[in-house]
Parts: structure tokens; sequence; C-alpha cells
DNA sequence: GTTCATGGAGCCCGCAGGCAC
DNA sequence: TGTGCCTGCGGGCTCCATGAA
């Protein structure tokens, strides 16, 4: 384990000190401030005098001072992520994007997990990275009433909501999700399907909504009739429960809000003795690595999270330059594999 | 999308200011210092006086500006996490155990994710966390290169290595991994099989080769038969392609290095026509929250990885107080579900 | 007279902006 | 156009003085 020992706070001369601003400015024989102009790209440097300076940054192993250098400016070159449940695949993803294209951009990334959905948590979320002083954040919190408290929240700072469901290209990104819930469910009608059942994601998700409404506006312009959807939670226990609250004599297909809850229902499915596609069909939504290897290998919609991550983050530094920019949705695509066929024989089944 | 307007860097009189120490010194009637010993938690103050002060600081809003107190204190508060692949979910909530413990120790979290094990990408990501001036750091790098990588950096800060492979309890880790694969072997052999195959992890990963140790031990033990481990990569896909090297025609019972192999395996044997656990039985590692929905429910070794990240920091900042934590490792556990039985009628397949 | 709580006055941390040259 | 001097960001800390128990 190596593990340097902590600088003691009080430095005797001789001690090796980390190079500040003066230390290059002695080195290179020019003033502090010609070093800072440097340091932060200023044009008005003369190059022979520049040169002389980045040659003394390089000797020195100099680092600019953060602490320091945000004090003065006010800016920390800092973004703050809130997120819910960094657990879900998705939401982890996204993460990664988001850190990613933060560090290309020079911007560091705090992360704060919230215990808890509460007003009171979000709140102290907040409270928490306006200490750390960050110069925007980014929220992977879909739930509605979280949402709701972040917009009532009194923050000091900008920040967009991911996954892009809010903000620039809010409305673009919520509609890429409702065409791709629907041509999920077209793909089934499309097998010949008379209609199509629902499990649906928790109703106080945008994303849950998207993919209902989706599945929804599929079925009423084919003139289909609409079944009554069955609510899950997003996990494959609650896929697994949605199962036993559907008419399964009358179900031939199925679109699931999510992979995971559609691996619940292939799950429950199998145990009922239904076969997948054989009796019914199941379409996912997420496409998480596994999906390839259910029983069997899961037609799902294909999301690239790590690109809205990247996404938020272009949003969110565009508004922080007051520059503005509308990236346009991540276009979710169907990837059909084998849950999803023509109808078959219905097997006698004795439902519940 | 509320997002408000960016404080303007001149700040004229009658703008709304963030506090300081001095706002609230005036308001509570008593100097600077006392304040800064309220806020520090210094024992000398009375306590009508240290009352007083609260109250102000509440009324006011008040929170000390992190940078100003870095820049004097050469202390940040705030611990870096280097992640080599946040999606994975066993990284995730290990980061989210992290975070939770560094917020209820009043450290914030810097995330920095890898874009490859290169040395190069782990020295870039170090320096980042410097120039961040962090406290310390935790690893969620368990590639031994990287974690060479690591060690052989010149790292001005402590730093600690997850999932607890290293430092403090290093040793307690592992051998606690070693043991529960050896029970999960001991499991299968309990259930008559004669001998167990493995399905191994990376072998440049630490718990893979405990994983993999405790499997080996457990078959020298007993005196069975030790058959070649075939390898994967974590990913469902690999152990997909795993079964393919296996001698299926005398393999009975398999243990495999995580749950996303067993999936795949569990995928590949269907596809084979092999039942599980009439003509396998599977036992996989981690529990993911999927596992109990795989086709058959898998029987796998439950892993706390929120509680592991917790330690983790628990040991880095023991280490950052100069006090040695201990906290002991993890115990992961069997769990039983329905993927493994005795070994039963073989049926006639042509392997491969 | 000793302790103890508090305030006053500065200086310093490292850097950047305004202004002068 | 290029460069240097001064000041201040917000807080921690030390020295010293001052009352009060």
């Amino acid at each position: 384990m190596s593990a340097d020992e902590h600088p003691p706070a009080t430095e005797r001369p001789g001690d090796v000190r980390v190079p500040v601003l003066a230390d290059v400015a002695l080195l290179a024989g020019v003033s502090q401030q010609t070093v800072s102009r440097v340091v932060r790209g200023s044009p008005s440097v003369a190059r022979r005098t520049r040169e002389r300076v980045e040659a003394a940054i390089a000797e020195l192993g100099y680092r600019p001072n953060v602490a320091a250098r945000t004090l003065v400016t006010r800016r920390s070159h800092r973004i703050g992520v809130i997120a819910a449940d960094a657990s879900l695949y998705g939401a982890a993803v996204t993460l990664s994007g988001i850190q990613q294209a933060c560090r290309d951009a020079g911007y560091a990334v705090s992360l704060v997990v919230l215990s808890d959905l509460e007003a009171a948590s979000i709140q102290r979320a907040l409270e928490e990275l306006r200490a750390q002083y960050v110069d925007g954040a980014i929220a992977v919190v879909p739930q509605d009433a979280s949402q709701d408290a972040l917009r009532e929240a009194d923050i000091a700072f900008p920040y967009v909501l991911a996954p892009g469901l809010d903000g620039a290209g809010a409305a673009d990104a919520y509609w890429a999700e409702v065409a791709a819930a629907r041509a999920a469910t077209d793909h089934l009608l499309d097998l010949g399907h008379a209609t199509v059942h629902h499990v649906a994601g928790p109703g106080d998700w945008a994303e849950s909504r998207a993919r209902s409404t989706g599945w929804r506006t599929a079925l009423v312009e084919r003139l289909r009739f609409v079944p009554r959807p069955v609510r899950g939670d997003w996990s494959a226990a609650s896929g697994y429960a949605a199962v036993g609250e559907l008419p399964l004599d009358s179900v031939t297909a199925l679109f699931v809000a999510n992979d995971h809850m559609a691996l619940g229902v292939l799950s429950a499915l199998a145990a009922r003795g239904l076969r997948v596609p054989g009796d019914v069909s199941v379409v996912g939504y997420d496409d998480v690595p596994d999906a390839s290897f259910y029983a069997p290998p899961l037609t799902t919609v294909h999301q690239d999270f790590a690109e809205i991550g990247r996404r938020c983050v272009q949003v969110l530094l565009g508004r922080l330059h007051d520059r503005v920019v509308e990236p346009g949705p991540v276009s979710p695509r169907l990837v059909v594999r084998d849950s999803t066929a023509a109808p078959g024989t219905l097997l006698a089944v004795q439902p519940g």
C-alpha cells in the first residue's frame, strides 16, 4: 500500500514545496503576472517570453492551484452531478459519459448520490454543490417529484436535467423516445399481433411516460384495442409480478418499458409454461449488455447512454459560456433479436 | 429550465452577496475569529456565544467558502475516486457506497473515469486529482496492471485500492473471497457432483484469482479431479463462448466467476439443449439483482458492494487522520436458488 | 493573581484583474 | 504591444490585549 505521508501542516524551509507562480516567475526572470498570463493563454505575451515561461513551468512541474484560482475568479471549473441511483445501468453509463466529456473540456466532476428522493435530500445535495462552488450541475434524477423539487429549489448555478428530457432539446429527446417505443410496438403489430400489451415503468418518470405514449400512439393510429397497461418499477421483480396481472389468455405481444422488467417477464412467462416468442412476443427497452443472453435473446430498443451524458455536458457548458447548444436528441433504435415472432398457436393455460 | 444567470464577476453594492464570515460576525455581534472558532468546532467558545453565532449562521445561510479554506489549510476535504469502468454493476454500487460514506464524513467526491487502462491514462487521472488538491483517493481499478501502475506512480496523496484487495485488510478481503468461492464449490460437491468445472474471470484481476483459488482449493482438499478452467472477461458474451470450450459430455457442475458470465453460460447451455440444473448445475458470483430472474434463478454468492465502498472510505479517512482503521472484510455469502441440484441423468449430446 | 473566553490587528495562502508604464 | 505593481478574493492563524470568573 503506497501512501505517502501527508505533508506536515507547518512547513519548514528546506521542505519540498509545491511550486507556485512566484517560483516560476523567479526562474523565468519575469513577473508573476506574466506567468499568470501564459498559464491562462493570454494573447498579449511575446512569444519568446512565453517560451521562457513555459520552460520554467515544465522544469518546476508547476500546476495552478485551483483553490486560489477559484477564490479569485469565483469559477471552479467544476460541475456537480446529482444521481438518484448510480447503480442503474443507464445512470451509471450516463455518468461515465458525463465524466468523459467534462474531462475533455477541462472540467472536474463532483458526484453526489441521493440517499432518498425527498425534497429535503435534494435540497441538501444542492447545498453541498453550492458549498463546492460548482459552476453548474447535471441532475440524473428522472423522477418527476425530484425534478419538481429541483425546479423549485433556489439554485445559484445553471443545471440541466439528464437524460435530456428537460431543458434545451427536452422535447426532442422526449419525442425520440416516443418514436422508438412506437417503432417497437409497430414491429409487433407488423408481425401480425392484433394488439400489444404493455408493462409500463413508474408513472412519475418522463421516460416511462414517453415509452407508454409511443406504445399507445402506435395502437391508436392503427385502430387497435388499447389494453390497460400494468405498472412496474423498472426492476426484474416488478416485471415478474406484472405478468400476474395480465390477462394471459389473450396476450400475444408485450412491450415492456425496460430490459430488467422484461427479464422478469420472461421468467414469469416461463414459469407459466408460456413460450417466447411462440406464445408471447416480448420487446424490451434500453438494450443492456445482458439482453442478448436472456432466454430468448431480447428484442429491445438500444439507447446510447454515454452519448446522452456527453450531450448534457455540451448543453451545460454551452450555457455556462452563454452559448446556446442544441445537440439534438440521441435517437434510440430497435434491435430485433429472438423474443418476437408472428403470433403462434395459443396454448390453453390457466391464467394466474 | 430554471438556470439562474451566473452572477456578474464584478459585484456592485446592493447585489445579493453570498454571506462571509464577516457578515456573520456583524450580525452576531462578535468577532470574525469567534465565528471561525464556532464554525470549526473549537472548544474554547462559551455556550451562549456559540448559540448566538449559530443563529446568525442559520439566519444568513452562511456556508464556509471551501476555496478559501482549502487555500489556507491545504486540505480540500475532498477525495478522488478513480474508476476503470463505472458501468459494471459492482463498481457502480461501490461508488454509491463511497459517496454516501464521504458525505456522512463531510468529504466531497471527485470522480475520474479512465478512458483506458494504459499506465499513461492512470497517470493523467492522478494528475487531475492532484490538480484538484484531493486529500486522498480511492481507486476502483481492479486490474493488476493498473494497480501496478498506481503503485509505481508518484502520488502525492494517500489512496486505497478498492474493492479492498489491497492495503489495510487486503489479505482478509482476498481470503474472504477465496472462502466464498470455496463454499460455492463445496455446495456443488455436497450435492454429489464428482467435480466442478470453472469459468474464470480475467487472469489479471485479483478477485478473479481469489475465486479461482477458492474453487481449486475445494477440489484439491476433497481429492477431486481439477479440470482446466476456461477464461472469460466477465461479460455474458464471454460466458456464452466459454461453454464451447468445455467438455460438455463430462460436465455436471460449473462454478462461474460472476453472474453476467453465468447468464451467458445458461444461454449457451440452453442452446445446446442442456437443462439447468437437470443436466448441469451452475453457480455464479456477485448476486446482481437480476440473478433471481435468470432461467433458472441463479445460485450465486452475494457481495455487498456498497459496504465495500463504505469501508474503503473508512480506511482512507483513517489514514488521513493518522488513525489505523481495519474494518475487516465484508464476507460474501452463498445464496442457493434453482440452478443447482444433485447430478441427474446425462442426456446424450454432441459436444461442441 | 491565575485561568479562560473573546476581540483587534495583521499577515498569509496563490492567483487574477485593474491600472500604470 | 508587452510587462510589472498593487490590491483583494475569504478564511485561518498568531500575537497580544482585555475583561471576567
